[in-house]
DNA sequence: CACCATTACCTGTCCGAACAAGTAAAGCGC
DNA sequence: GCGCTTTACTTGTTCGGACAGGTAATGGTG
């Protein structure tokens, strides 16, 4: 296993790279055997949780992108995930609700979150898991304030 | 800010999923003005340390897709930082060096990485960076661990 | 009412990531 | 040398993510 420059220049932000990206791929094998992909499952988590929702509901409530979410719903749609239906009081809107058949899968989606959860964090003991949660929210905080910051500008 | 039924179900997973996105975020707003894409200041970085390196050789280093590679090494080779040329020992393989014009980036590469670096862990004491650390270690063990598992199957 | 900025959504484009399938060269056993 | 597997790379496709640009409906304000 190479440690290549980057190890050196920035340990930390090395390695949220990595978590990051093995925590993508194993979700990622997780998902496919249920016709998901990677994002998919926190759509459908949030409409079998919430009912209906609009596009701009979802986008804000996953903290997403509009045109991604036009794309993803469709998907959704084709798979038989999702239907849609104009909204009733605003005629830009558009309405999301699961379907009936999505119903079967939301067990398996919360087990493979489970899954997941237990892959991240399962061979850390209780008090290892709340200094992860400590950590992750502190560099969280950290990375947000920068986004803020940089994404003010000139408004 | 919305705390989804997923921030329940995996506190954990949850919260490197929310790092990893505004990490990569911030990540591309600071390499967009080189003119660089997320992933490709891995491979400059590289090939300016290494000097000349097959295409394999990188992928192995940065742990990437072959598939992947080629279009990136493409793109970065039309935008003028990269020269492939035929392998003298081997005629399947390429040998990707950097140019000329590539190394006045080098310099504003590193100061990217040393800025992200530090919105990730600036605002972090050194005992919490140290912490972080090992946290962010445990938990990559713990992927790493539950990937090599799903990838044996049946070797 | 008319004017206009905002909002909700769609489309096109480009990127990395992953998978599948293919080609060509290399290496190995025989 | 011949055949087989492995390796290096390419291409096609599909996905999420991000940005730009466009349309239609909404909601003020004058």
């Amino acid at each position: 296993m190479p440690v290549p420059a980057a190890a050196h220049a920035g340990p930390v932000s090395h390695a949220i790279f990595r978590v990051a990206r093995l925590h993508r791929m194993i979700a990622g094998q997780l998902l496919r055997p249920l016709g998901l992909h990677l994002g998919q499952e926190l759509v459908m988590m949030h409409l079998w949780e919430l009912g209906p929702q609009r596009q701009t509901d979802l986008v804000r409530l996953i903290d997403s992108d509009a045109a991604t979410m036009t794309r993803s719903i469709k998907r959704l749609e084709n798979a038989g995930f999702v239907r849609r239906r104009p909204c009733p009081d605003d005629k830009r809107a558009v309405l999301i609700e699961p379907t009936a058949a999505s119903q079967a899968l939301r067990r398996e989606v919360e087990r493979i979150w489970a899954e997941l959860e237990d892959a991240s964090a399962g061979g850390l003991t209780p008090d290892q898991q709340t200094e992860a949660l400590h950590t992750l929210r502190r560099i969280e905080d950290n990375l947000a304030r920068v986004a803020a910051r940089s994404g003010e500008g000139a408004p």
